[in-house]
RNA sequence: GUCCCCAUCGUCUAGUGGCCAAGGACACCGCCCUUUCACGGCGGCGACGGGGGUUCGACUCCCCCUGGGGACGCCA
């Protein structure tokens, strides 16, 4: 039997954590299996469903580099095909027709909960005689659920069993002729050979549905694959008041598609003790038996440092590409920022947690002059480390190559000059570039800056030392 | 309420009856490295929900309880 596995999300709404990781291991188990990966997209619900959410999905899908063979598939596009397996059913006799109003079945519904009974379709409608008298009434269609048991055999969860008794008649078919999404999952599945039905756990009860509808419509069942869910840090299932929960908001965010990718294989799955796995190595050991049953708590901290760990293993010209559009954000000239993000790059990426983290502390290289930060400039933009500015100034600027080595071979002669640490020299010296006390080594940081604004960062310290009067927009 | 699913450190998990006085990772704390912040290295804190069985032996198997999640739509 060929693997074909399937993605199969409603188009409400951007895609999020849990689908992302559904669609994940689906992926995988198809290309483990040099099987077929189809997107499906659920759009029966016309109300509720939008193009720009389709969009969203696909962009999604295609950030994390999960790419479908097949599709995508509308189910508002495959009208005819579900027309047909009704007729079928109905023949079979495995319909009714059910005129109950929507509003008599929520009364009903409400009545049933307040007095601490299911809230099942009483199927009054199921042997109703007189239908002939109710010939211009609208009616939707019912699936009359047979005696016995559902047992099923899932991948993740093991054995299954839900007593027929448990579950309704449901519509098949609204009153307005729509089909519904039991209906249409399960002709979808069928005539799509889907061989693995892989999703979360939330669809189990709909999973003792379906074989019912797949036995009433002659089809052969596919194997399951239940998901547990992933939860909030409160262990309420994951929505949106838990932070981000869309795939894309990672992306703006400055999340690594590989890093979100990594983090939701190991959320719930498992290979030993490893951490790190590459795309090649998911789809080579990625397999159900060590997926886990219970629900899973999504945490932000272990992704960040999945995204730290992808930063510092990115190669500089694919963070500089990344990198750009977060500079520019920023206001950041994208043509001047491209030329000379390579070298800024390299000394910035050991320390990033994410791309725009990275950008906002990359600013400093870009700007046309620094601003300074308040406790920063009190504690070393002082009288007495003006020796040490105008040195610099003097002794860099005559250098021929600007690199850390030479650069390194003058503050070593400073140091041997003036009897000061390199503590008491750097300190003073980043403030004066960069603005703060934070940034990479102070060397590195001059050799990707340049000569030319290093000596011109230097000569406007030297400048605010000697008169910072003149500068009353930064005094109090 | 009914049915279904689940249960190891705060979190993700390893563990498939003896290898476990329970291992790894994130987070947290400490030390080291160090020109700052990080990175990195080393160490620490920290769990088998409870009760019954089964067994020579249970984290591992069974039952009950408790707790959590899910489903009960002419939504998907």
């Amino acid at each position: 039997m060929s693997v074909r596995t399937r993605f199969a999300p409603s188009p409400t709404g951007y895609l999020h954590i849990g689908g992302a990781r559904t669609a994940l291991f689906s992926w995988l188990y198809a290309r483990q299996h040099g099987g077929k990966f189809i997107l499906r997209i659920e759009d029966t619900d016309a109300e509720r469903s939008t193009d720009e959410s389709t969009q969203a999905i696909l962009d999604g899908m295609e950030w994390l580099g999960l790419d479908h063979d097949e599709g995508p598939f509308f189910q508002s596009e495959r009208g005819d095909i579900y027309r047909a397996e009704i007729e079928k059913l109905q023949n079979s006799g495995h319909l009714y027709r059910c005129y109950c109003t929507t509003e008599e079945l929520t009364a009903r519904r409400e009545e049933a909960r307040i007095k601490g009974l299911p809230p099942k379709y009483d199927g009054r409608c199921k042997s109703r005689t007189d239908t002939l008298d109710m010939a211009n009434a609208p009616y939707a269609l019912r699936f009359r659920v047979p005696e016995g048991s559902v047992i099923f055999k899932d991948m993740i969860k093991g054995s299954i069993k839900i007593q027929n008794s448990e579950i309704e008649d449901m519509i098949l078919l609204r009153s307005d002729s729509t089909p519904t999404y039991n209906f249409c999952v399960v002709v979808d599945d069928a005539t799509m050979s889907i061989s693995h039905v892989i999703r979360g756990d939330d669809h189990i009860s709909n999973t003792a549905k379906q074989i019912l509808l797949y036995n009433a419509l002659g089809f052969e069942l596919p194997v399951f694959a239940h998901l547990p869910m992933i939860l909030g840090a409160d262990k309420a299932r994951l929505s949106k008041r838990h932070g981000a929960t869309s795939v894309i908001a990672y992306k703006a965010e400055g999340f690594l598609p590989h890093a979100l990718v990594n983090y939701l294989a190991r959320l719930g799955w498992s290979h030993g003790d490893q951490e790190i796995f590459s795309t090649d190595e998911l789809i080579k050991l990625f397999s159900f038996d060590n997926v886990g049953k219970a629900a899973g708590v999504f945490n932000p901290e272990k992704l960040l440092w999945l995204n730290a760990h992808y930063i510092k293993e990115s190669p500089n010209s694919e963070l500089t590409t990344l990198l750009l559009p977060f500079l520019q954000e920023l206001g950041v000239d994208g043509a001047e920022a491209n030329a000379r993000l390579e070298a800024i790059v390299s000394t910035l990426k050991e320390r990033a947690k994410d791309l725009k983290e990275m950008a906002e502390s990359a600013l400093f290289y870009f700007k046309e002059s620094v601003e300074y930060e308040e406790k920063a400039r009190n504690k070393f933009l002082k009288e007495e480390k003006l020796p040490i500015f105008i040195y610099l100034r003097d002794k860099l600027g005559a250098l021929a190559n600007f690199n850390t080595t030479e650069i390194e071979v003058v503050f070593n002669a400073l140091m041997e000059e003036m009897d000061l640490k390199l503590g008491k020299v750097a300190q003073p010296v980043r403030v004066a570039l960069t603005g703060g006390t934070v940034s990479p080594g102070i060397f590195e940081t001059l050799e990707a800056m340049g000569k030319e604004m290093a000596i011109s960062r230097l000569n406007a310290a030297i400048t605010y030392i000697e008169n910072p009067h003149g500068r009353d927009d930064m005094m109090y």
